[in-house]
DNA sequence: ACGTGCTAATGAATCGATTCAATATCTGAT
DNA sequence: ATCAGATATTGAATCGATTCATTAGCACGT
């Protein structure tokens, strides 16, 4: 394995002027420079991270922890997460906790041991002992869509209310008076604050009710039974509009709902999710939806943690972002 | 930041006996190991990876770099690999090129430079000069989803022709005669393969005929664009069995066909696609498709990479996974 | 010729864990 | 009491890049 004392020697210079050469090149002479970078490809000489990171005591990495890789929403802000980095020429390491503390647990252990610059994280359930660890060793995290209550931690997040109530208003406005709000447990808090919005939302209209249906999960499939428990009861039975806690649910009422010989969608039934993912748009009628500004989010997580960085003492900063609302096909 | 010295004063022993706790516990008397360890964990001691790394030369991370992290195929994967290497105690460090090779490029430099034991990489076009440079830095590869023509390095892939055969084959037996194939550029290797696997079916059908479509790109969208352009041709003009080369233009397709008054899936028209995404079985006609050995891919290619580490010297394998026929509603 | 001021290059000390030859300590047998 | 042999512990040397105080080299003015 080659190492800069090779270069050195085979450039007939000093070890440190192959360093600085890497990392201060305007200290160097242009010939002398020329030469070193000559041996250096020559050589094929890879700088080695441990024993730069071990001296100068600075990492050039993130680590970043989310639930699910294959969510759209996690993946696209894991994207925006490495451009934003890369611009400050840092690198993500991406690890997937898949909802289970152990793995969560790992990969913390191992962005530790690696002494990362810092972690994004979007935990699994509640971490707040992990959280004081981490605190504990001076490592900074930002906290990705999730708020520390005690506010330790900076944060991005999203108005979950905001977004519960944007999509519910919309449907009231074109007219629809019968809502029904799909979503899973209200035990997971973005669920229960998109309920929250809706409610407020039909509060402001005497003449407006809503329902509540609890789906067994958040997938198409889990819409897809919830769907056809609604259709049972015959059109007449049916709300005029239905807002989904996400775009897989609404996906899969649309699906049982269109079964039904002779309704449309929207002229008979709006219906709404909430994400914006890809599947949203190429659904068989394009499906309205609340999006989140996941590029964004994944930039701001980066810019916090860098902010937390630099002045490690600084008070934390919660941002939390407010949803869009986009109208496709199916509330028209 | 507590080091391994501190921990040596204060526990009364010498630093050799630190580490031998941490990696040959068997070595160490219980009660000195018991007090190292209460002391371990009073001061917070995270052990620094770069210095024992730097040391011990050994590392251990894999890498492993993605053409897309949001497409399933690529996030199971992952998620199989990293249950693999942890088995072994390793970890991986995830990487999305996006389908980039500046990225791609970066994330092999950051991977070089700490070190990791070796790489899994899923390659960006053609990276013959990056898999040379590799070698020549001694740092074990394994290609995913595709293989070196040269067999320097080991790879894990699937039986692409075959997979097209099964699928075209499954409705020839069916009695489909006129059957399509849609797919994207045949440039990309994957899809040539595919259809090279549909016209070795339909030649053993002397009365069955294949036409090919070209679609745009491998998404929904264009599936639904290559469905409306079929769709144009009226009920006659029709083929009787649709190959998709993969969900998501079958999804496509399928969402354009049955706006098509009065033709039905699978009766009028079969439609089966590749890869089995989750959205497959929850598509409005359950989807029919062939399915590739996710996750065993990821572990093999794990342990393809540690068999590359272990031997340095040895000979390269390349495996071929056969795919499996998955029938759903859309052709039985 | 000499001093001043500047740029360029040097190389020893350093980071923290591991390794291993050397030493200390203990056991049990004679 | 002594010694062989096993077991436990020690601590200096090491990995490779960075840092920085020091030295070398050079140009210019007097």
């Amino acid at each position: 394995m080659v190492s800069i004392k090779d270069v050195a020697d085979q450039a007939q210079v000093a070890v440190g002027t192959v360093s600085n050469v890497l990392n201060n090149p305007d200290r160097v002479a242009e010939k002398t420079r020329e030469r070193v970078l000559n041996v250096i490809s020559e050589l094929g000489f890879v700088r080695n991270d441990a024993a730069r990171q071990l001296r100068a005591g600075l990492s050039r990495t993130i680590g970043l922890i989310v639930l699910d890789v294959s969510n759209p929403f996690f993946s696209s802000l894991a994207r925006a997460a490495e451009d934003r980095a890369a611009e400050s020429d840092s690198t993500v390491l991406l690890g997937d906790s898949c909802h289970d503390v152990g793995r969560e647990g790992r990969y913390l252990d191992v962005f530790e041991q690696q002494r990362v610059k810092g972690v994004l994280i979007s935990p699994v359930g509640n971490i707040d002992s992990r959280l004081e660890q981490l605190r504990a060793h001076g490592v900074p995290v930002v906290l990705v869509d999730r708020v520390d209550p005690q506010r330790r931690v900076s944060s991005v997040s999203v108005d979950d209310v905001a977004g519960g109530y944007m999509a519910v208003k919309h449907m009231l406005t074109r007219g629809r008076r019968r809502i029904a709000f799909i979503g899973a447990s209200t035990d997971i808090q973005q669920v229960a604050d998109r309920l929250t919005g809706a409610q407020q939302a039909v509060a402001e209209y005497p003449d407006a009710e809503l329902e509540v249906v609890e789906a067994a999960a958040m997938t198409v499939l889990a819409g897809r039974a919830a769907g056809e428990l609604l259709a049972e009861r015959g059109r007449g039975g049916l709300p005029d509009g239905i807002f989904c806690a996400n775009d897989l649910l609404a996906i899969g009422v649309m699906q049982a709902v269109l079964l039904i010989r002779g309704l449309r969608i929207p002229e008979d039934l709006a219906l709404i999710g909430y994400d914006d993912i890809d599947f949203a748009q190429s659904a068989v009628v394009p499906l309205s939806t609340v999006r989140r500004p996941t590029e964004l989010m994944g930039r701001t997580a980066v810019e916090l943690l860098l902010e937390a960085i630099d002045r490690t003492a600084a008070e934390s900063r919660q941002v939390i972002f407010q949803p869009e609302l986009v109208t496709r096909g199916s509330t028209l």
